[in-house]
RNA sequence: GGACCCGUGGCGAAAUUGGUUAUCGUACCUCCCUGUCACGGAGGGGGCUGCCGGUUCGAGUCCGGUCGGGUCCGCCA
C-alpha cells in the first residue's frame, strides 16, 4: 500500500489506508487509544482499540480506515479534525528514548545552550520548521524573481584567500603548499566584479559568507547574503530600485500579515541620519510595537573614508571597491575625510539589511584609494594583483548590492536572534554546541597539514 | 579584549533574603479508565542546588575563583 500524508487523510474518507509518523502524542483510556501522529504535513488522530508499547516521539505506520468524526467530536485545532483513522494495525518503525526537553511550544523558555546541543529535537518544533519553511519560499521567490530579470546565479569560491581589508578571516592549511592558507570567503566581492569584468552582466548568487569575529544576536560567525551586481547601472538608483522591487515582491507575496511603512522606500542622506537619529540605521516604523510593521529606509551618501582609531590610519567606510563621488583623486588624498561615495545602505526596523554602492573601475582612482588607507602600491600590485590585472584588461562600469538574508527573515518571522532562522547556529564563542566545533585533529592530520 | 545577567531532579520554575527534611509543574516508571485531543485518577523513583575554595554554629542563598550559556561595547572591508 502507498503512504498516504496526513493532510491527504481528509479526501479519503472510508478508504483503507497507510500513514507514516512520529507519535505526538498518546491518550491512552484502558481499551482506547489515541494517538495523535505526526508527519511533515501536521497532525492526524488515530484511534486504537487495544494495548500498545507506544511512547511519544516513537516512528511508526499506521494500517486503518479513514473515519468521519461525528460532529460533537470535531477538533477545529487540527486541519485533519473532522476525522480520525480507526487502525488496525500499528508497526514500530523506530523507538524514541524520552526528549531532553519538550517541543511543542514555542521553546523560548528553555535554555538556548539545551536547543542547541540537541538542535536536530529543537527543529522538531512547528516555529522553527516554519521558520525554515518560510526561509525556503523566499529565497526560491528571490531565485525565480533575479532568473525571469535574466540574471545568473554563478557560485564562487569558498577556498579563497586572505585579504588585507575588512573582517578577521577563517583560514585553511594547505597540504600542498605547507605554510600557506586559504581564507574562507567574507563576501563573495571581488570574485563577482571579476565575473563583471568577464561579461555576464547580471550576476547574483545566494552566498555564505564567513567572518571571525565575535557574533551578536543579529550576527552569526557565518550567514547568507544574496549577493547581486550588475554592469552598466545608470546610476546607484537602478540598484536602489531592483532590491525595493524585491523586498516589496517578497512582502506581498510571502508575508500577509505585513505591510510596509512607505513605498516608495524613503531615503536619507548619511548625515541627515547622523544629525538626526544619531544612527545609520534608524527605526522608521510609526508604531514601534506593532510587529507587522515593515520600515525600510535607504540611507545614501555614505563617508568613502574613516578614520580607524585602532589601526591609526584611514580605512574603507565599506570596502575599498567602492566608487568615491570625488573625481578629482589629487582632492581625495588631500581631504579622505571629506570624500562622499556612492554608496548606500537599506535599514529595515533599526537593522542594517543591505549594502550596496557603485564600484570603482578606473585604475588609478583604485590605486588612489588604496594608498589613502596607507598601502603601498607594491603591496596593492601583490595582494590585489588579479583584481587590478583584470581592471587593467577592461571591466564596465557596475554596482551592486549585498543583503544579508539572515537579519531579513529574523525581522520578518518576529524572531530576536538571527539563530531562531538558521538550522544549525553557532554560540556567542562561534562554538557548535551539537557537533563539537570547533574541535581537535589528529597528530596525522596536523602532520600532513605541516602544522606540527 | 572589556562590562553586565543567568546557572536548583531530563525540562521549566519556587525556597519568607543565612536556619535545620530543598518545594511545585511537567517529563519518566507502575496501576485503573471505551471518546480523549494539554484526557482523567492513584501510587512511585529521580538532586552532593554547574564545579573548586572561603566566611559562618549553620550556605541553594554571602564572598573569591573557575566552567557553561546569554546581552551589550570593542570588533564586524
Amino acid at each position: 500500500m502507498k503512504r498516504t500524508l496526513n493532510i491527504d487523510t481528509i479526501k479519503k474518507i472510508n478508504e483503507q489506508i497507510l500513514l507514516k509518523g512520529w507519535v505526538h502524542s498518546i491518550r491512552t483510556h484502558g481499551k482506547i487509544t489515541f494517538i495523535d501522529l505526526r508527519d511533515a504535513t501536521g497532525l492526524v488522530q488515530v484511534v486504537f482499540k487495544g494495548a500498545l508499547d507506544l511512547k511519544q516521539e516513537y516512528i511508526i505506520e499506521v494500517i486503518g480506515e479513514v473515519k468521519k468524526r461525528p460532529e460533537n467530536m470535531i477538533n477545529t485545532e487540527i486541519k485533519t479534525g473532522t476525522i480520525e483513522i480507526k487502525a488496525d494495525t500499528i508497526n514500530i518503525l523506530s523507538k524514541a528514548k524520552p526528549l531532553p526537553f519538550p517541543i511543542d511550544g514555542d521553546g523560548y523558555e528553555i535554555n538556548e545552550k539545551h536547543r542547541l546541543k540537541y538542535r536536530y529535537i529543537d527543529l522538531k518544533r512547528e516555529r522553527l520548521k516554519n521558520n525554515l519553511q518560510k526561509r525556503f519560499e523566499t529565497i526560491s521567490l528571490i531565485r525565480n524573481t533575479l532568473k525571469e530579470k535574466s540574471f545568473i546565479e554563478i557560485e564562487t569560491p569558498i577556498l579563497t584567500k586572505s585579504t588585507p581589508e575588512g573582517a578577521r578571516d577563517f583560514v585553511v592549511p594547505s597540504r600542498n603548499f605547507k605554510g600557506l592558507f586559504y581564507a574562507l570567503p567574507q563576501s563573495p566581492q571581488q570574485y563577482k566584479q571579476l565575473l563583471i569584468s568577464a561579461g555576464f552582466e547580471k550576476y547574483f548568487q545566494i552566498a555564505r559568507c564567513l567572518r571571525d569575529e565575535d557574533p551578536r544576536g543579529d550576527r552569526q560567525p557565518e550567514f547568507t547574503q544574496l549577493d547581486l551586481e550588475i554592469a552598466f547601472p545608470e546610476s546607484q538608483d537602478e540598484i536602489m530600485n531592483l532590491i525595493e522591487k524585491l523586498f516589496i515582491k517578497i512582502v506581498k507575496e510571502l508575508f500577509e500579515d505585513k505591510y510596509i511603512t512607505k513605498i516608495p522606500f524613503p531615503k536619507m542622506t548619511y548625515k541627515e541620519a547622523m544629525e538626526k537619529y544619531k544612527t545609520d540605521k534608524p527605526d522608521l516604523r510609526k508604531n514601534k510595537n506593532d510587529e507587522n510593521e515593515l520600515a525600510f529606509i535607504f540611507i545614501t551618501d555614505f563617508p568613502m573614508f574613516e578614520w580607524k582609531k585602532e589601526h591609526n590610519k584611514w580605512g574603507a567606510m565599506h570596502h575599498p571597491f567602492t566608487l568615491p563621488q570625488e573625481k578629482d583623486i589629487d582632492k581625495i588624498k588631500a581631504h579622505p575625510g571629506n570624500i562622499l561615495a556612492y554608496q548606500f545602505d537599506l535599514a529595515l526596523n533599526g537593522f542594517e539589511i543591505a549594502g550596496g554602492s557603485l564600484r570603482t573601475h578606473n585604475v588609478s582612482m583604485l590605486e588612489a584609494c588604496f594608498e589613502v588607507m596607507g598601502h603601498s602600491k607594491e603591496e596593492i600590485k601583490k595582494q590585489f594583483k588579479h583584481y587590478f590585472d583584470a581592471f587593467e584588461f577592461g571591466i564596465p562600469p557596475h554596482g551592486g548590492i549585498a543583503c544579508g538574508l539572515d537579519r531579513f527573515f529574523a525581522i520578518a518571522f518576529n524572531e530576536k536572534s538571527i539563530r531562531e532562522v538558521i538550522a544549525f547556529p553557532k554560540t556567542g564563542d562561534n562554538k557548535d554546541l551539537m557537533i563539537n566545533a570547533p574541535d581537535k585533529i589528529s597528530k596525522e592530520q596536523l602532520k600532513e597539514l605541516g602544522l606540527k
